[in-house]
DNA sequence: ATAATTCTTGACTAATCGTTCCAGAAAGGA
DNA sequence: TCCTTTCTGGAACGATTAGTCAAGAATTAT
């Protein structure tokens, strides 16, 4: 009957996450992704709505995609405190490589549009919750196996990690200095002994 | 000679600032700037040059301003952990307040621009470093008056409080939950004890 | 082959963007 | 009063914006 697509839904789905990711929301123009898409601006449009749609879609694949791909270290077997501290330096040294410092994609979307656009802020809760959900697993994980003291509140702890990470994500964009951000995540998990 | 100047300058600069604070650099048009600093177009161009400039100036203001205001507590006299729990505590009270939630404006700034502007990263970094020192003046006093113990790494700890500071105020902006915040304050300041 | 469907392309809206220009009103000093 | 300067308001600039339309090429199933 008809015709299959060309392209490849997900993976022009990942290239407008990285527009959006390291240009922001307003400051992406259509034309700019549908250049990194590698699609037809039509394509673009019958495939995903409009530019505001595809932004939340590409929320969602940042989500699902990069959010695991940053926590799972938590999942793996042995010591909970170095598993953070691992998750802590691998959002460092990302900071302090040569490309550009686009951040947390929810964390810029927090910033730019969560103030005043309903949807955007429910994916950045829901990325929220989902992040500390991971991050008090572990921390449960690290209470059964003795490492962390049984008197800590495990949930404000998780909730201060994530929003710790998302303070150091956001000092990384302002400074490259090593030293600084290494002391935010030294003290940050210092609160684990 | 020539007719005065029918404005005031700085008023109209803290009208801008909360244009932009609510809105971002890209999404504040500037109609919209116009109509908010009650001045007249051209004013606005012959006073401040362009839209980027007055964003820029815009950065400046609010660091000398709303920064002075919410720091000045560390300069109180009286124990410097309650201060420090105050200002915690007012970024908390301001998120869950009726206005719209629009974090710090400087963080806003890193996040939408640092990245890829250099003027905008270096008022970030001034900021960073001129809050970095308030919070460690008023950590040196507590360490001189025995209220802060004598091993820590007051910089690393000034950095950390800076840098909670800004995760808590992006969290503000998703979450309006009281708890989750209030969580979040007291797992930070408990690096204190 | 034929018909149905979709992809591709580029031109095309209508609106908005930041910015500039211009003419007239207002206000100060001489 | 007269000259100079600035403020004011609106019109206009060219560029860019998000989004649409239409026509032809490509690909499928019948």
């Amino acid at each position: 009957m008809a015709r299959h697509k060309e392209f490849d839904r997900d993976e022009a789905l990942q290239r407008a996450m990285e527009v959006f990711w390291s240009r922001g929301y307003e400051a992406a123009s259509v034309g700019e992704l549908v250049k990194h898409m590698g699609i037809n601006r039509q394509s673009l449009y019958d495939t995903f709505g409009d530019k505001h749609a595809l932004y939340l879609a590409a929320l969602d694949r940042y989500r699902e995609v990069e959010g695991r791909k940053l926590f799972e270290v938590l999942e793996r077997p042995g010591p909970v405190k170095r598993a953070l501290r691992q998750l802590f330096e691998t959002v460092v040294e990302h900071s302090l490589g040569e490309g550009d410092r686009r951040g947390c994609f929810m964390g810029n979307a927090t910033s730019e549009l969560a103030g005043r656009c309903r949807a955007t802020a429910e994916k950045a809760c829901g990325q929220m919750a989902a992040a500390e959900e991971a991050l008090y697993r572990a921390l449960l994980r690290g209470k059964r196996e003795g490492e962390i003291g049984a008197g800590r509140d495990l949930r404000a702890v998780a909730r201060f990690l994530y929003s710790s990470l998302q303070g150091l994500q956001l000092m990384s964009k302002a400074t490259r200095d090593r030293k600084t951000l290494e002391d935010v995540v030294r003290v940050t998990l210092s609160v684990l002994d």
